[in-house]
DNA sequence: AAGGTAACCTGACTGC
DNA sequence: TGCAGTCAGGTTACCT
């Protein structure tokens, strides 16, 4: 599921039902998530209060006067806000209790997502845990003022490989999965297969600009829902309705009506137009 | 060092 | 109806 997007409508969901409060209990499934849950650190957890809930590349930070609470969502994964009496679904794996009977359940299916303790570190800053969280966690946000078409380029010089898969490796720009990567490049007019060291600066400043807009048009429209993901609230995204390529192949590209190709790239979907896209 | 592949899981859908 | 095969938003360990 969740690429950037569906991480921060997550996070602007929770937060304003979670911030301040005291955390005051956590329940698990059992079942093992991408890393083992980490007890020890949750159990000294309670009776401390949350400061925020926020979002680096695609982990949603519960933040601690110790550290941070990171939980990935995989791909399946969701966050909801459910009230104490609420039945369990079906793969409800972690359940995070606060005072005043508020409660963030993490649901997911395919149990690829992950729940970490970050302790804090001197003059930690939400944006330094990235490299702490791994390499695909290290690049800059999006939204970050550095991130233009001389950063891109720059990062982007003797990568042999194929710039969407050079643009999903988080290590340059970070939160740009799958589905935002081909959205993207469609919009950039950047053939997905180029090598990412063929890319001119000129090409990568249109990019840098349309992976701003992309995400934020589709945090605007609470994400894309294909299968799993919904918001705090349980509401699915809306951006699916207004993906240009992805999930299109044989449609008619929306700028000059040529059909819409899938490809494999490492192993996952690629579509693009191969008029438009060079 | 960079590039490719397999693995971790469940569920939905397709075609026979 | 059932079964086999394919595909799905991510990440990383381990090869070459």
């Amino acid at each position: 599921m969740p690429e950037l997007p569906e991480v921060e409508v997550t996070a602007r969901g929770l937060a304003p039902a979670v911030r301040g409060r005291v955390f005051a209990s956590w329940r698990h499934s059992g079942q093992r998530l991408r890393h083992a849950v980490p007890r020890a650190a949750l159990d000294r957890l309670v009776g401390e209060p949350v400061h925020d809930v926020s979002r680096r590349a695609k982990y949603l930070l519960f933040e601690f006067s110790a550290g941070w609470l990171a939980v990935h969502l995989g791909m399946s994964g969701s966050c909801r806000l459910m009230l104490p009496d609420e039945p369990r679904r079906l793969h409800d794996h972690l359940w995070l209790a606060f005072q005043g009977a508020t409660q963030v359940v993490l649901n997911d299916p395919r149990r690829f997502g992950s729940v970490q303790w970050l302790p804090r570190r001197a003059a930690d800053t939400v944006q330094a845990l990235g490299g702490r969280l791994g390499v695909s966690a290290s690049g800059l946000e999006p939204f970050d003022s550095c991130m233009t078409g001389v950063y891109l380029h720059q990062q982007a010089r003797g990568r042999q490989v194929a710039v969407k898969q050079w643009l999903m490796e988080g290590t340059t720009v970070v939160g740009v999965g799958n589905i935002y990567a081909c959205e993207a490049l469609f919009l950039a007019g950047i053939h997905p297969g180029r090598a990412a060291s063929r890319v001119s600066e000129q090409r990568f400043e249109l990019l840098a600009r349309t992976i701003v807009r992309v995400m934020t048009d589709a945090i605007a429209a609470g994400g894309s829902t294909l299968r799993d993901f919904s918001a705090a609230d349980g509401t699915p995204g809306r951006y699916g309705q207004a993906h240009q390529v992805y999930g299109r192949e044989g449609m008619p590209c929306l700028i000059c009506a040529t059909p819409i190709r899938r490809i494999v790239q490492q192993q996952r979907s690629t579509f693009y137009c191969h008029v438009c896209q060079r």
